[in-house]
DNA sequence: TTAATCCATATAACTCTAATAGGAATTGAA
DNA sequence: TTCAATTCCTATTAGAGTTATATGGATTAA
């Protein structure tokens, strides 16, 4: 399950993608339609992710940091919620033993599980801001949802 | 994430796949490691999910209800976790309209995540018990993990 | 009658989620 | 210098979900 946060941040990068240039917060949650505050922690974590920059002060806002086709979902969902993977033992980023399981070669839930995670990972790591922006109808009017 | 319920709950179907007999969940928790009182309460949702069949009394226990290859880990995950997918409104069995979406025909968030969400069932709806069973190296000496 | 077993309900500790609140620090402009 | 806009930082919170454990009732075979 994507957490609230983890959607929230992607709309917020889609929003910043689309317009191309520095946005405050208050702007991005307006047309991101997302809590202002909750939104205000999203953003740090995305700067801290290295998928914007922020500039203080008046006239200040936040900008994407690099080419929308080269900011990656799989990037921003790891970013926000952790590992792809079903469970610790399949993830390649979050990799983490189980406690239930004496040799994880031969376990044959990882191994299901391993294929749930490369799957999830081709399709995200292979998606990229400007992929999202390219898949809305209504891109010129920046309708997204 | 998968949950440990779920898990728990692959790792006792496989048990009795492997077995192919009826087992008490006393012997499940074992054969799996999952914790006794905690199986059980699971070995209810498997059988509310028709995965299993159970009889009481002395002699009693939890047969696997149908062929091996017949139940799929989607099936067992949604009855446990609910949806495969990433967000509801890219769920089939457990669709939800979200509340920050006006068109869900045109949201890029929810048609990258049908995407993820399709290969993630093709995984799981394409796994069968037996064929979890067969990708052990050591099916023979009933050891899964 | 007894022991084994499933079944149902309650509870508890813990963590996670999805925020909100309040204010400090920074910056550009009047 | 002062003001307003803005990011940034820390704390708090209500509610839900997770991962169990505890107790005892109901059922069944020997």
């Amino acid at each position: 399950m994507l957490s609230m946060k983890c959607k929230y941040a992607l709309k917020a990068l889609v929003v910043l993608a689309a317009e191309g240039k520095k946005l405050p917060s208050s702007a991005i949650a307006q047309k991101a339609r997302v809590p202002a505050k909750f939104l205000e922690a999203i953003l740090t974590d995305l700067r801290k992710a290295d998928a914007l920059t922020s500039e203080r002060g008046a006239h200040g806002g936040h900008t994407l940091k690099g080419a929308p086709e080269k900011i990656m979902l799989g990037h921003v969902v790891r970013a926000m919620d952790g590992m792809l993977a079903p469970i610790p033992c399949a993830s390649t980023f979050y990799y983490k033993k189980c406690d239930d399981c004496t040799d994880e070669k031969i376990c044959v839930i990882r191994h299901a599980m391993l294929e749930v995670r490369n799957k999830i990972s081709e399709v995200l790591d292979g998606l990229s801001l400007e992929d999202l922006l390219n898949m809305s109808p209504k891109k010129k009017q920046q309708l997204f949802w």
